[in-house]
DNA sequence: AAGAAGAGCAACCGCTTCGTC
DNA sequence: AGACGAAGCGGTTGCTCTTCT
């Protein structure tokens, strides 16, 4: 079929986007809300294709986005759902509630999968090399620049799963699968919940991986055992290993 | 202090899927 | 049933910032 050209590039502006257009996009969506995306930008008044709105708006606009530094279960449930469905970010992304696909695929590049490379024994206690950037920070401080808006969608997070996943960008192929995990989603959506100590994680990850570049403590019953873990971690790797078994009865055979 | 290199992330591109007529 | 338009998705790019030399 005749592939309509994503936008009419003359007169559209690209790059990077400014609070002003933040501003304005986010006004309208709380207005009229976003039913045609096509003819969004036209009706806000606003010089760009549909498509950019969109994305900024599931990417880095929407209330609910949750933004800052991935936790430590949230990294580990990334490795863990990305070794179940592969680069199906988006389905990763229903999983982790306030979380974006782009930013869970740019997560997985830059850090995870690294982390899951082999490394020779000499660098697996390297402490990063890098502080957390100026960036980060400033997303930790999310409403420094991006518009906050009056009323129910205060770009305050943590949000409730509900809300969150019922905003899911996620589409068909695994809506059932993800709804099975609604009710346990908030096993790992608080940071307090799970707070473990940096040192437990990392030694257990570098114990874990092996040479199939996989954590053979998240996939393997006969793994070694790694140190005991607190109660609170050992209901959230069971919810996530049954609710793994779960998902992979449901999913449709490729 | 300045430049180079590397890391992180927002945004874009193009293909696929879905919904409607 | 097929054509078409719109939305969704994943891969990739390129800019900005930080760190190193």
């Amino acid at each position: 079929m005749g592939r309509a050209p994503c936008c009419e590039k003359m007169g559209l502006k690209r790059g990077p986007w400014t609070p002003e257009e933040d501003r304005i996009l986010v006004a309208h969506i709380e207005r009229h809300g976003h039913s045609n995306w096509r003819a969004l930008p036209k009706q806000a008044g606003l010089l760009r294709c549909g498509k950019s709105c969109r994305l900024r708006w599931i990417n880095y606009l929407r209330p609910d986005i949750k933004r800052g530094n991935f936790t430590r279960e949230e990294e580990d449930a990334i490795i863990h759902l990305h070794h179940m469905l592969g680069n199906r970010w988006s389905a990763i992304a229903a999983r982790l509630p306030g979380r974006t696909d782009n930013e869970i695929k740019n997560v997985w590049h830059t850090h995870l999968k690294k982390r899951l490379e082999p490394k020779p024994a000499s660098q697996q206690q390297a402490a990063p090399k890098r502080k957390p950037t100026k960036k980060r920070q400033r997303q930790q401080q999310p409403d420094a620049e991006v518009v906050v808006l009056d009323g129910p969608t205060s770009s305050t997070v943590p949000v409730s799963p509900e809300q969150s996943l019922s905003t899911s960008t996620t589409t068909s192929t695994d809506c059932s699968a993800a709804s099975s995990l609604d009710n346990d989603a908030d096993s790992f959506t608080s940071e307090e919940d799970y707070q473990i100590e940096d040192s437990f994680w990392s030694e257990t990850l570098a114990m874990a991986v092996d040479s199939s570049g996989y954590s053979s403590g998240m996939e393997r019953e006969d793994a070694p055992a790694a140190p005991p873990p607190a109660n609170d971690e050992m209901d959230f790797w069971l919810k996530l290993f049954m609710q793994a078994s779960d998902m992979q009865n449901n999913l449709p055979q490729i």
